[in-house]
DNA sequence: TAGATTGTTAATCGATTAACAATC
DNA sequence: TAGATTGTTAATCGATTAACAATC
């Protein structure tokens, strides 16, 4: 079932069923029709269906989809069905924050370093990690086999270090820095952009508010 | 130029634009053309002109665009040519981030309050804002005439917290909880699910690896 | 005026929804 | 077998791109 190439608009839906499937699964539910999670979920049973046959069938006809099963292959097409060590470069409250989260490390993703510029933080720990001086990135990287490296400092230190990690051999870039990056396509690159989520938030609270003065 | 209905894709690109034309504004940059923008930004230069159209006419033929004229447009268009008063709920490292990001005072969301359920970190300050206790929102929210909620909290604490500020008349919630949120359709929210995020990145680093095996 | 570039209509492409035959 | 529900094709809808007339 090699995905041939699957529009990104049904990979952002993925970890929203994954979600879902997970809550399921935590009741004790066994089955689900596509109408059933359809409900649920609020989106067409039809694009349901068609999301999952994307990547082959994993219902039966008559009965629906099995909870766990689906799960499972969910995970598996979302990669996180083994472990990705990560890095995160910037020791502030943001990179804290995302070190902190515990649901990452049930996922498989294994928070191996963290760095930042400012010597003060030198030695003191994150987790059971110590935060180290910024240049020693790029060795870390090579030198653990780092996948992913988690990028929460200002945007004007992102590019450079974004480049930097493009040389040792990072397979993808999570940016929170409020810039796009320009890396090689074998780099992988997903963005949140805090600030353009905050003006949709924005934009979203002036329309509401013409709509009901007409 | 009241906007009918303006597909969510369009609005979801004008932070971007925003954001290029605020960097073109730094340099000096007095006009551009679509088909110089689309060059930077990596866009077409239709879509370009074809997202601004939407909200009426911002250019001149045989022109372009004047990039400081544009830029406010933009901002007003994103509702940011105004203050927003925000309280974050969820003193946490996440919380701390949000409320220590400068460039979203710069943008006008004024940071009035901060809350936990945490009695430790009760009185002290994120900025120049005591944290208080949880139960003091929907007070605080009401008396200050506060817009934004800001939901740094975990996802079963979020969804309670969600209807509460629906009834002291919140305007929005920014959601940071990994759940999605059910309230009245007068409250907009905006989600912001890293897991989900990280997950895509996940499914980006497997599908690159299963392409270059082929 | 001639050249440039927008604003806008028309054409294309892709994503979503509907419908139904296949099948458990 | 009959009923239910998927997998999949076809129809629709919406978004993007192309083309060009309008106009500065």
């Amino acid at each position: 079932m090699a995905d041939k190439d699957i529009s990104q608009a049904v990979i952002a839906r993925l970890p929203r069923y994954f979600r879902y499937l997970g809550d399921l699964k935590e009741k004790g539910v066994e089955r689900i029709s596509s109408q059933e999670l359809s409900d649920i979920m609020k989106v067409t049973a039809s694009q349901i269906r068609q999301d999952f046959n994307n990547f082959g069938g994993f219902g039966q006809q008559g009965y629906g989809y099995n909870v766990n099963y689906l799960f499972d292959e969910i995970s598996k097409i979302l990669g996180i069905d083994r472990q990705h060590s990560l890095v995160i470069i910037g020791a502030g409250h943001l990179g804290k924050a995302i070190a902190g989260y515990t649901n990452f490390t049930r996922r498989g993703f294994v928070f191996k370093g963290a760095f930042d510029r400012d010597p003060a933080l030198f030695g003191t720990m994150i987790r059971d990690v110590e935060v180290r001086p910024i240049d020693e990135v790029e060795d870390f990287v090579r030198n653990n086999n780092i996948e992913i490296a988690v990028l929460t400092i200002p945007k004007d230190q992102a590019v450079p270090m974004a480049h930097k990690l493009a040389d040792c051999g990072i397979k993808a870039i999570w940016n929170f820095a409020h810039v796009d990056l320009d890396v090689p396509n074998n780099i992988q690159v997903e963005n949140v952009h805090l600030s353009d989520s905050l003006m949709k938030l924005s934009y979203n609270i002036s329309r509401y508010e013409k709509t009901i003065k007409q």
